[in-house]
DNA sequence: CCCACTCTCTGACTAAAGTCAGAGAATGGA
DNA sequence: TCCATTCTCTGACTTTAGTCAGAGAGTGGG
């Protein structure tokens, strides 16, 4: 099967069956920027630059949409307490009720789109749009790289060791993590998706590099989010000048382990005192092609 | 698994992912509206009537749209020689150079899409967007009443009657068809996919419908188009004042023959005398709930 | 050869969407 | 306490998209 083939003819039918009619469906009463904006905003309110981010807005252009909205009535925007050069829009009273409706409008269209099909077919659907959903956020989300003290990396570092000490047959404690090291980060909504980092060992292991907290989110797992992190990581130790990269973990975390070897990962003797490492690989970088 | 949530989530990560990037992509130079009627019209041109359909444009914008394109000297807009009422659009040279470079950067945009999925994920992908594809377009394709001597609906008979041709191993001479009934047609791009009608039998049978010449296109099996053309034709026959339907079908039909039992049909002995029929069903229509 | 109808085009608009430069308040480190 | 930086807002625009009411050419059936 052809994929790029595949995908724009998707496209095409999403653009023409459902793009046209949520548009239809979405922007009656007030434009269509309004409506997006007022759905994006929520019950729970968004932050100004965060709505600039995801609705991909110039800044005095959504400040005018939302002054909009505000004049309707519909929407507050305050100064964020902690920092007052920002600002939250939230809804008001009148906004929650036009937010329900966008929200019942759009599962009504939903509704309506599925209601020729069988049960069998909508179960098959929802399957093959589950399965894309997954593939697409896996494929386009970026891995950026944080600096050791960004919140968000600490967010994911946390929730790394969590699930240590969930599966860990006698737990984990992280004792007082060092940050030692150059973190790459995937968030998606604001919620770390993927982490993991490279450092460099010392002592008789001086010069080479170590895969350290490689993690991504349960509900994320199955797009190839992991081989990819740890490609990408592999990338960032040749540029650091390692030839040569280490990493250890714990038998528990059988995917893992499954993982390394398919990305060519050969198990070596203990090398550190980690321990919860139960298995060491160790990867040549030196004659790997270059990644894209 | 929740159909319209799935759905509904689809969508989101769809409009954020794909089709912003999309619009930045295909928009440059020249106005978005304008890259999608230019890809519209295409290598083979088409008329602007269709264009009109196809986009959903007004039609003074549309003629507007089309004078720009032909003032940058992309397309040439002359009458259709058959019904000089219709003007039909055609690339120039440098439209169609125009018309590549949108179609080259449609697949390089796809391409860099799928680009950080494995082989295997990508496959994944397209399976996964090619029962979707199919799904949606089965569950959003209309299905309308059309007259016995509408070409398409001609179009539709022949490519029956050719099916029949190839599959009976005696083959199939429709002799003169007669095109009593009322027929339902589904059409995409301009071709049938859907065809079935429903005729008042007489004579023993005064006042039972007979279903006919039931029909869909190979590329759209699979997808309930089948059982939703049934369904509709059953409430076509009731609003006609039919509550019993009949049908013949052939042995060699089996899929046809296994659709018919789920829906409700059973076996009954010959009610005519049609050659190539080796099997015939019924349905009471009486007791059904009225369908949406 | 009428006449109702189809199809496209024109003129005259309006609304929505987006852009850009720069002002002003607030913040966080040096 | 500076000062560079971040964030939002304002003003002054342009472009894109879309709407609506007719005019005028062409068509097909009676």
């Amino acid at each position: 099967m052809d994929t790029t083939a595949t995908l724009r003819g998707f496209n095409r039918t999403y653009t023409q069956r459902i793009g046209a009619l949520e548009e239809s469906f979405l922007g009656t009463g007030r434009p269509l920027g309004a409506s997006r904006l007022l759905f994006e905003i929520g019950p729970d309110g968004a932050g100004v630059r965060e709505l600039r981010d995801r609705l991909g807005l110039d800044s005095g252009y959504l400040t005018r949409l939302l002054r909009r909205l505000d004049g309707d009535g519909l929407v507050r925007v305050d100064a964020d307490p902690a920092d007052r050069r920002r600002r939250v829009a939230t809804l008001t009273t009148a906004g929650l009720r036009a937010w329900q409706e966008l929200d019942d409008r759009s599962e009504e269209l939903a509704q309506r789109l599925v209601a020729p099909l069988t049960e069998r077919q909508r179960v098959r659907l929802a399957e093959a749009l589950a399965t894309a959903d997954l593939l697409v956020r896996a494929a386009t989300i970026q891995l950026r790289e944080v600096a050791p003290d960004d919140p968000a990396a600490a967010d994911a570092a946390g929730r790394y060791f969590a699930e240590l000490a969930r599966r860990f047959p006698g737990g984990f404690d992280p004792g007082d993590p060092d940050h030692a090291g150059t973190f790459l980060l995937a968030t998606s909504a604001g919620r770390p998706v993927a982490y993991g980092g490279v450092r460099e060992l010392d002592g008789d292991l001086r010069g080479v590099g170590e895969i350290k907290r490689m993690w991504v989110d349960e509900a994320w797992r199955g797009a190839g989010l992991g081989a990819r992190m740890l490609r990408e990581l592999e990338a960032l130790a040749r540029r650091l000048g390692h030839d040569r990269v280490v990493l250890d973990t714990n038998g528990t975390l059988t995917e893992a382990i499954a993982m390394y070897e398919r990305a060519g990962y050969r198990a070596i003797p203990r090398y550190n005192d980690n321990p919860y490492a139960e298995a060491w690989f160790e990867k040549d970088l030196s004659p790997g092609p270059r990644p894209a």
